[in-house]
DNA sequence: CGCAGCTTTGATCTGGCTCAAGAGTTGTGG
DNA sequence: CCACAACTCTTGAGCCAGATCAAAGCTGCG
């Protein structure tokens, strides 16, 4: 699963674990850990389960930020503003420890390791997806789609599922949102990928059959028209997503 | 000008700068502040000029990541790894206060206030810049567009500038790398706009007539077709930018 | 003055959105 | 356990914003 924007590896849980008082939470699917607006004052660390986090458009739509699995850290964003932004929905049964930040602070203050990993908090999580959002911009829909395949691949690796066989238990129109396309467009590519047998689907059980050729693509055109294979990009202007 | 992954505002600069040892440089137009890779020492508190942030797509290709002017902290994208990822170079002759970045943090330490300032530091400028690119996703070549130039408007009143008659140093190039659009669709946004009567634009000189109109059209469609007015666009299904 | 790099404008093409219609799938109550 | 309703997913047809290709105007520096 991708990462939101707060996340960070196992080992940082390890650490912060160590110093901070912090309690589990048990949630099913459809339940909410924090909605826009909540008062900020734990941050979450998945140990079990995945989140979908999302942010609200001023005209009210949900936007998806990003889906959380074990050794992800949610809700950091209240940090600035001192409330949540978005919000974090469990897509299944789940668990993660809540740890009270105000405490996380002040052991920081009086312990540099942990000042470090607090800051790596942010370093991490935050500086890897705003790279990733702007040259993100730059890429088509069928390389979107190809690179989400590919960091779930290596998310579930990391904490040790299986890197090709998933059970995605997030719907079409959650892709579509995160991924900035239609549930249509979503569904085509998956088609179309499933055409060429780099992966195999079926409804929400998704396989990567053929990941090398998958991370082959990730530089390559959409692959939806007649063409019978896809045809290479020559390297031009990029597009992107813009800070402002 | 739009911010940049760094950027916060002048009160903390002052802040910072009663607090840690720094001492000022003096760029030309071209000249380079750091590069993708140098290593992570300094972060650098614009005083005057404009600097192009930018980062370099895998393929070597340069994707500009926002433009910084006074009150702007540029840098702090090294944090992560102890190197930084993208660059900034001087759009014009211009002055930044180098501050040396292991002197802040070891200060933070035994000062919550300077601890606080230097956590707004990611809260503020990255967090907000997150949220902002994720939204931006859904928006039309002609919104990214006028909510540049009603950004840069802002910005410029903020630090006592001209928030109507702006000289941008950067080429259409630049900007179209920024709002993830070509050269010509930059052109022409322009063009319309102008034709409007709600811009002038000469090159790189740039005034804002209506800037009340510009206002409005932040949810609006292009225009740039031959339909007299814009047309509101339905709240539909939005596009973003994605994480991953 | 002349070349080299910007910027503008026109003509055309196309990836992905929209609209529309089915085919699964899941949940609920009888 | 089945039937019906409410979703979710797939697939097709057509359209449009913005990319691509092409060709002039500007600007400014040596």
């Amino acid at each position: 699963m991708a990462s939101s924007p707060p996340a960070q590896t196992e080992r940082d849980d390890a650490i912060l674990l160590e110093q901070v008082a912090c309690f589990p939470l048990y949630l099913q699917r459809g339940q909410t850990l924090f909605s826009p607006g909540d008062k900020f004052t734990y941050v979450y660390a998945v140990q079990s389960g995945v989140f979908k986090s999302f942010l609200l458009q001023h005209d009210g739509r949900e936007q998806v930020s990003g889906f959380s699995m074990k050794g992800d850290v949610l809700g950091l964003d209240g940090l600035g503003t001192g409330r949540h932004d978005g919000g974090a929905i469990a897509l299944g049964t789940s668990k993660v420890l809540a740890m009270p930040f105000a405490e996380l602070e002040s052991k920081a203050r009086s312990n540099a390791l942990l000042q470090r990993h607090v800051c790596g908090l942010f370093a991490r999580g935050i500086v890897r997806s705003y790279y990733l959002m702007l040259t993100l911009g730059s890429m088509s829909s069928m390389e979107r789609l190809v690179r989400f395949l590919i960091r779930a691949s290596e998310r579930c690796a990391e904490v040790g599922y299986s890197d090709s066989d998933f059970n995605f238990p997030m719907t079409r129109q959650d892709i579509a949102s995160l991924l900035g396309m239609t549930i249509e467009t979503v569904s085509r590519l998956f088609s179309a990928l499933a055409r060429e047998g780099v992966i195999e689907v079926n409804q929400k059980h998704i396989r990567i059959v053929d990941i090398e050729a998958l991370r082959a693509m990730h530089r390559m055109r959409s692959g939806l028209s007649e063409s019978p294979g896809p045809v290479m990009r020559p390297p031009e202007a990029p597009r992107a997503a813009a800070v402002l």
